[in-house]
DNA sequence: CTTTCTGATGCCTGATTGTTATCATTTGCC
DNA sequence: GGCAAATGATAACAATCAGGCATCAGAAAG
């Protein structure tokens, strides 16, 4: 047996078989009849199986040649359709994104970006996995997700990164807190009241940052309990143990028996920043960094024709301001 | 572009994908290494996609190369199980054949014949339809059925037949006349009772057996009434409208207000036989044919060994001694 | 009986595929 | 740090394969 079944020659045996005439197939393949011939030949030969009746004037197809003929049908779609889905793999309409998120991302761009992308490449599988910013690029060294949002600024080597959003802190209080009274509050007024934090082991690029500005207004904060995340913060803060610092994100998470103030007096920001590996490309991967390079333009648009979904920037306006800033063009 | 996509290329992609080694991949394909990093090549150049990531020291898929490689398997399977397919037609083992059938074939052996070629021959589809012995012929020769069960003696040039039973005549009476006293009629006691018949249009090739063996007895048959098929003349003779002949397979046929006796004085047989073209061979009627001719052999053993199923030869035994004869080595 | 149309065959040429020898680069070892 | 081993890439050559041309043999049509 030479080669189990050449796939140029079920092309001809497909034309054969259709136009029951070795010459209108020789002509419609652009080739010479005799080569028609020997194809023929050359699969039945392989197959050891008769596949087309012929007499000097007349070619009819055998019963194996019927179920031949409907087979080599199926497989050339079928190649048609692999070539199809390999490119699309290659352009990245097809495809896989592991994605790593913070608490400030799910509260803030993340599901707007996420619905645009799903909406631009539906067939790009996405997997959203909750990690805190040095879980994410420890994923991302060991390639167990693609791209992360983290709370920067970053700078790693070997990374690139985009910023997303940049947000402004804001005060949480408790609801009985007298701070409560002022529409903004000055953050030396902070010096001194009991803090509630993350975990310093998890939470420490935003510690860094909070710690940063309160050091600019001249105290060290006091941290009297850790919380695990957000949700066990704004918890902790309804329960009286003390006061926190959040980004504007913290709007979208309201709380009963929390009150949420800007800061009067702090123009300092704290960004979240898509990140990925500079090796190690794939399309879709690619396609979903594009998305969110894109996604700022968006934005203006929809603060215009307000739209229904997930936490859009119009609908985070309605809860107190947040403005998504312009993302720079890489880092 | 030139071949879109060879499948010895393929086979190539999914080694070196399943290796992840151009060197180990050429190993298990028998070929040497550059055949190997060619043939990628030209498939990455053809599909113009980069498949596999390659540097000096590691070999990896990229998404489209996964892509690729999935459907490369599939196809590979596809093409296996095509060829199997057509060498299984080939074979007769997958296919159709449409089979004519009289009425003293359906109440005879025919139904067993079918319930064997079906247990053997899963995959062969059998049409049934039901036609006169002339109509059959004439099916045969423009190709509309594969097969036919025809009364016989046949001798039709570029038919072939093989006798599938050859049944004894049996006197059809109204369960009321005189003659259901006999346990046996002789033929002479027929002379100038009434006859009901088949339409002498359709059942030429019975009216001839009838009316020779009437001859035979030295009286003309007086037909009074003409029926479309079976079913019609028992109902005329219950009706009390004359009395018929008819062959053995009748007392498969109980219909109230008849009675059915065998012929006391005549040994003529009616045959029925299974005919087909001589040439368009198509496996799957080669397969039947084997089966019909397989089958009176079969009938010895049921004998022995009663089976279930449709009217096998023991269940028509019961009903009254129709016995099918050993069929002749074609005629 | 000739013409015409069909598929098959033989021989030659060009294209494709495979082999050998070799290179450039990276990794691992001493 | 230098050397050996292993990797994939490349070039040149050889074998095989597929296509083209000319032609044949048989059947249908006039």
């Amino acid at each position: 047996m030479h080669r189990t079944c050449d796939l140029r020659y079920m092309r001809y045996f497909i034309a054969v078989a259709e136009e029951l005439n070795f010459r209108r197939a020789a002509e419609r393949l652009h080739v010479a009849q005799p080569a028609i011939s020997r194809a023929i030949r050359e699969l039945e030969s392989d197959l050891d199986t008769r596949l087309l009746e012929r007499t000097n004037r007349r070619v009819e197809l055998t019963d194996a040649g019927q179920v031949f003929l409907e087979g080599c049908r199926r497989l050339a779609g079928d190649i048609e359709a692999l070539i199809d889905d390999t490119v699309r793999a290659r352009d990245g309409e097809i495809g896989h994104v592991r994605i790593g998120y913070t608490d400030f991302a799910i509260n803030g761009a993340l599901p707007a970006v996420l619905q645009d992308f799903r909406a631009r490449f539906p067939e790009v599988s996405v997997d959203l996995v909750h990690m805190v910013t040095a879980t994410q690029l420890d994923a991302l060294r060991r390639s167990e997700i693609e791209v992360g949002f983290v709370t920067g600024p970053m700078s790693e080597p070997g990374l690139e990164h985009l910023v997303v959003q940049n947000e402004r802190l804001v005060v949480v209080l408790p609801e009985t807190h007298p701070l409560t009274r002022l529409p903004a509050v000055p953050l030396g007024k902070l010096a001194g009241e009991p803090f509630v934090t993350g975990q310093a082991a998890h939470w420490q690029h935003f510690l860094s940052h909070m710690v940063r500005i309160c050091h600019g207004a001249g105290f060290e904060p006091r941290i009297v309990q850790e919380a695990y995340n957000s949700e066990g913060i704004f918890g902790l803060v309804a329960a009286n143990m003390g006061i926190s610092l959040h980004v504007e994100g913290a709007h979208n998470h309201i709380r009963r028996g929390v009150a949420i103030r800007p800061l009067s007096d702090c123009d300092h920001r704290v960004p979240t920043e898509a990140i990925w590996r500079s090796d190690k490309p794939s399309a879709a991967r690619e396609r979903f960094i594009e998305t969110v390079a894109g996604w700022p333009a968006m934005q203006e648009e929809r603060n215009t024709h307000p739209a229904a979904g997930l936490a859009t920037p119009a609908s985070l306006d309605e809860h107190g301001g947040q403005r998504n800033q312009e993302a720079d063009e890489s880092g």
